[in-house]
RNA sequence: GCGAGUUUAGCUCAGCGGUAGAGCACUCCCCUUUUAAGGGAUAGGUCCUGGGUUCGAAUCCCAGAACUCGCACCA
């Protein structure tokens, strides 16, 4: 609850009444001006009785409900039809005759002629400034000019705006102002509008396909004592009263599969978000938001399908198509999509089969051959990995699962069925980019244990990032998991793919920034 | 973390060793059927910060900050 201020006093209009001396944010004399003729403005409401910031508006229709509501409406053409509109001045043109509304559906043009207006709401209309939330009733109309209009016969200050919006014409291009205060971009920029609100309708839409095929959504710790689930420098917390730090999870894997063990469902998922205390770039954030479900009895095949229909589904509802453009590329995200493994789409690239390479040092030279750098103490899948990642990634634009990966890159995935240096983990990727990561799940706690025991070994040698060792979590396998597929879907990039967003940042409301100063 | 670039009025940008500029916004006046900005007149600056070179620095040099893009790390 917010603290009640001590004093009744400061409730009233006198205490409310501001000195230019104070509240001043530190900005040059100009700045300061501006600020403070709209200060004056307010108090001018005030004195003609309205609140500058009142409580309650009976708003009867958005913008774009008018628009489409009289689409067919005649040039020059009343109506009797009586709304009341509210949203942001954004242009006031002729002293106040025409005004452009802006509410989040879009825009309408407000008319205040003097023959429809009081004197008093005339003296009103002088206090309007650009960026105001005002109301408006009146009839609608369509001006000679083709402009559908409120005739206005009630004008209502809103929401007084102090600060003095960004020029219209070239707008708010600022890249950091932007980000930094993402409401002057959502203010000015309607695709940015655009691009958060089918963020929005993607995470719904995604939602409510697993809801409707029966998978439980649960939320697991965000703050752990270990953090696993997946290869990352996590962010270290402090907990004051246990006196233990905790990290920011950076999966939630682990605690999924708990959960698959307990039974809770067959099928359960989380979307939310993760925290990896890494690099930022324009496809890195350091929060980022996952969507991770587990389906008993599944395996990875059917997490294939799975993906498919999700990215298929959400494209169809939210964009109406499958076709779409990413930065000038065409990419078809109708499915099936071609599953090919890794060591198949590193064959066909570089010629080099890996199948047929028996040993690391075969598999090091091998890649090294290919001009793709190897550390020493990489095994054979770490080289294959690498062969991959250098030569083919980049050239899988459409749609495609990568199958099939190296066991030892795949500390929780199963070993695949018909070959033990591999497991049963795809890839999805489109326009290069890794959107879905799964597996059929590793559900034998001895090899679990071994795996987690590698891990070990390779963080000893320098790997970081290394898997810990969970024993808690072999503990729930012991008691036995079944067959279980995982998938894990990256929401932001799935996002900026959707979107056409070529920046992270684009689809994250406040995306991570340093302070100013 | 490394490299390159950017930072000048509220916004968008010029200027690149010799008194700080434009457009739009702001303020005032005129104007009530306009369309990115109706007409006119004003005012507005920590040229990112701190050092240095110079008779003189927004401009050149050094250090720092934030941002952008690569690379590294990763999803």
């Amino acid at each position: 609850m917010i603290k009640r201020d001590q004093s009744p006093m400061s409730k009233t209009p006198a205490a409310q009444s501001t000195t230019p001396a104070e509240n001043t944010p530190h900005t040059s004399e100009h700045a300061a001006q501006i600020r403070q003729g709209r200060i004056d403005k307010l108090e001018a409401w005030r004195k003609l009785g309205q609140n500058p910031f009142p409580y309650h508006f009976e708003k009867t229709s958005d913008n774009a409900t008018l628009q489409a509501k009289y689409a067919d409406l005649e040039n020059g053409v009343e109506t009797e039809d009586v709304v009341s509109v509210a949203g942001r001045v954004m242009a006031l043109r002729n002293s106040g005759l025409f005004i452009d509304l802006q509410d989040p559906s879009g825009k309408i043009q407000v008319f205040c002629h003097k023959e429809n207006l009081s004197a008093e709401m005339m003296e009103a209309l002088k206090l309007v400034d650009v960026g105001d939330v005002i109301g408006a009733t009146g009839t609608i109309r369509r001006t000679p000019r083709g402009e559908l209009s409120v005739k206005t016969r009630q004008l209502q200050i809103l929401g007084k705006s102090l600060l003095p919006l960004p020029e219209k014409y070239h707008g708010l291009t600022d890249v950091e102002t932007r980000y930094r205060q993402r409401y002057l971009d959502l203010i000015m920029n309607p695709e940015s509008r655009d691009t958060l609100v089918k963020r929005s309708k993607i995470i719904a839409d995604i939602r409510k396909l697993l809801l409707d095929k029966d998978f439980l959504e649960v939320e697991t710790p965000m703050l752990q004592t270990l953090a696993g689930g997946a290869a990352a420098r996590p962010f270290v917390t402090h907990h004051n009263t246990l006196e233990i730090d905790m990290y920011l999870r950076i999966a939630p894997e682990l605690f999924l599969k708990r959960l698959i063990v307990g039974g809770i469902s067959e099928k359960v998922f989380e979307l939310n978000r993760n925290f990896r205390n890494e690099g930022i770039s324009p496809k890195h954030n350091p929060e980022f938001t996952m969507m991770e479900l587990y389906q008993a009895y599944a395996d990875y095949n059917d997490m294939m399908d799975l993906t498919e229909e999700i990215v298929t589904t959400v494209a169809q509802k939210v964009l109406g198509t499958t076709k779409i453009d990413f930065q000038g590329t065409e990419i078809d995200l109708a499915g099936p999509w071609p599953r090919k493994s890794m060591i198949d789409c590193v064959k066909e690239e570089t010629g080099v089969d890996f199948a047929a390479i028996d040993t690391d040092e075969a598999a090091r030279t091998a890649a090294k051959g290919l001009g793709v750098f190897v550390e020493e103490y990489d095994t054979w899948g770490y080289a294959l990995e690498k062969v991959f990642e250098d030569k083919v990634e980049h050239k899988l634009i459409q749609p495609i699962h990568i199958t099939d990966y190296p066991r030892e890159i795949s500390p929780l995935a199963k070993e695949h069925r018909d070959n033990p240096r591999l497991v049963e983990r795809f890839e999805t990727r489109v326009y290069g980019w890794e959107i879905a990561n799964a597996f059929s799940e590793l559900s034998d706690p001895l090899d679990q244990r071994q795996r987690f025991e590698s891990q070990m070994a390779q963080r000893d040698s320098g790997n970081d990032e290394a898997h810990q060792m969970d024993e808690d979590y072999i503990t729930a396998l012991e008691y036995g998991m079944p067959p279980c597929g995982g998938l894990g879907i990256g929401i932001d990039r799935l996002i900026m793919i959707l979107t056409n967003s070529p920046n992270i940042r684009d689809v994250i409301a406040f995306p991570t920034l340093k302070p100013k100063h």
